[in-house]
RNA sequence: GGAGGGAUGGCCGAGCGGACGAAGGCGGCGGUCUUGAAAACCGCUGGGCGAAACGCCCCGGGGGUUCGAAUCCCUCUCCCUCCGCCA
């Protein structure tokens, strides 16, 4: 329905990180084959009850307004029916001037062609006219960002957050914890200094047990998840390309975020979800094989603009990290339910390693756009004194399924539907690290005891190891 | 990177610019027949917008020519074959 306004120039890239005009990625898209999408909220459902999505949406950023979208889908709808009307008469006339040829009346064909073009040129002019009303449209709803769920705590503060739940009680050191980093270096596990000679500053270099403790994580993460029922493995190309960054809205608005390779038009992924949620894109999935879960490993790469600090020193927060990540693509009626057990498989991995964790849910105005609900698992990191997230588990609802245009058939011969997707890190490596790192150092040799789930994985009990 | 070929409904596969949203086949669903099944025969069998229409749109995507485009032109993407390069 939204069609693609190609703009002046289809081959032009979206400038990147010049936060340009919304239209420019649209425009990228056009050459892909891809179909007009649906837009990321239901229009009709704005439409319904625009007071009550708008305060909700409020929630998430007061700045939020509705009013001039209506006005535009009003100005579109007026437009489709004069639009329509007049290709009704063409394909009507056009009938005609095909059995008036046919039959040999080449002079009343003649006349009928001469009074049409004038019809021709008016739909042409409409049909432009209803393109840039579709592609406002499109451009004010790509940046709309999902509506939350009711159950998610209103507020617009990190700290409205609600601790649901922990396990285990949080570690207490009798001594002074040192900082992973400083820990890492003087182990010889990480190099830092030399991974900002290889690329630059937030990159991680893992040497000697740091990366086979680092091999031991991913193993053992993927291990566990593909071994719980019901997850496929699977291993995804690195790299997306615009309509993918798109539906799992990486784009337009965070295209900050995101490493682009210009010359290619290929975005490096900021985590396999965003890859994922195009694996079933412009498809009709049946009702039966509905949940499918997957689970996906890949590395991890993240401008992370804007980001330093003391908070974020060593592993927190990085360019680039490795991942585990769960996926799921559900009917809308069970979707919740499944966001609770996508939180549980991922939470089983830090009970499997012992480590204490809470589970939070995040308030509205400090979700993702995408999702509509969120828990994050945080675990502690004793030099900070603090909890950091390692992983976030998000129900996008029908949100990326729409920009994706991802369905299914509810029964056999029913309209399709979109489904549900959910993400959620299952985990994330390099705070999982810090934290065995420091949570579990031995302050008499400086070494640090390998939790046992992972002793086989890393062939050692303590990094390093007695030699 | 170079040279060719291709993209049509769940699949295969036709399609002179006007009767084509699209022949035919396969598959699927329903029915007749049968004790049951097979075979045979009959019917149905894509998607979007819309409250709905005997309404509008969709033949890889976008644009153009035309009164009218699956069909002609431009362009992009993807797939196949050959050559080159490379882990």
């Amino acid at each position: 329905m939204v069609r693609r306004n190609r703009g002046p120039k289809p081959n032009r890239f979206p400038p990147f990180g010049s936060g340009g005009a919304d239209g420019d990625d649209i425009a990228v898209m056009a050459h892909y084959n891809i179909k007009p999408r649906s837009p990321m909220l239901d229009l009709k459902r704005i439409r319904e009850d625009p007071e009550g999505i708008e305060r909700r949406l409020k929630t998430r950023d007061p700045k939020i307004t509705l009013k001039p979208l209506l006005e535009l889908d009003e100005r579109r709808r007026a437009l489709i029916r004069r639009v329509e009307a007049l290709k009704h008469e063409r394909n009507e006339a056009s009938q005609q001037i095909a059995r008036l040829k046919r039959e040999g009346r080449e002079d009343e064909a003649q006349k009928r062609i001469q009074a049409m073009r004038a019809i021709a040129d008016e739909i042409k002019r409409l049909d432009a006219e209803l393109r840039a009303v579709e592609q406002k449209i499109h451009d004010v709803l790509s940046g709309l960002p999902n509506v939350p769920h009711e159950s998610v705590p209103v507020g617009l503060s990190k700290d409205d957050k609600v601790v649901v739940r922990q396990y285990k009680e949080k570690p207490e050191l009798d001594f002074r914890p040192k900082h992973h980093l400083d820990l890492g270096h003087e182990l010889g596990l990480l190099d830092f200094p030399r991974a900002a000679k290889i690329a630059g500053a937030r990159f991680p270099l893992y040497v000697g047990w740091g990366a086979r403790l680092e091999m031991a994580l991913i193993q053992f993460f993927w291990d566990f998840h593909c071994t719980r029922t019901g997850y496929v493995p699977v291993l995804p190309p690195y790299l997306g390309n615009p309509e993918t960054m798109f539906t799992a809205a990486q784009l337009p608005k965070f295209k900050d975020d995101v490493y682009c390779i210009e010359r290619d038009e290929l975005y490096l992924n900021p985590t396999a979800e965003t890859l994922v949620c195009s694996l079933h894109r412009d498809e009709i999935l049946s009702a039966e094989e509905l949940p499918k879960r997957y689970v996906a490993y890949t590395t991890c790469f993240r401008r992370e603009a804007g980001a330093a600090g003391e908070e974020e020193r060593g592993l927190i927060r990085m360019h680039q990290f490795n991942k585990v990540e769960l996926f799921k693509f559900t009917t809308p009626e069970t979707s919740f339910d499944e966001l609770e057990s996508l939180v549980q498989d991922a939470e089983a991995v830090l009970q499997a390693l012992d480590i204490h964790y809470r589970v939070v849910l995040l308030p509205t105005g400090d979700m993702a756009a995408q999702s509509a609900k969120t828990y994050d698992l945080e675990v502690w990191i004793p030099s900070r004194s603090r909890y950091y997230e390692v992983s976030s588990c998000s129900n996008c609802t029908d949100y990326q399924a729409r920009r994706g245009n991802i369905r299914y058939r509810p029964a056999p011969k029913a309209k399709p539907e979109y489904v549900h997707t959910l993400n959620g890190s299952g985990l994330a490596t390099p705070r999982l690290m810090a934290c065995i790192l420091e949570t579990f150092q031995r302050p008499k040799d400086g070494r640090v005891v390998v939790p046992e789930a992972l002793r086989d994985y890393v062939k050692a009990d303590v990094l390093p190891p007695d030699r």
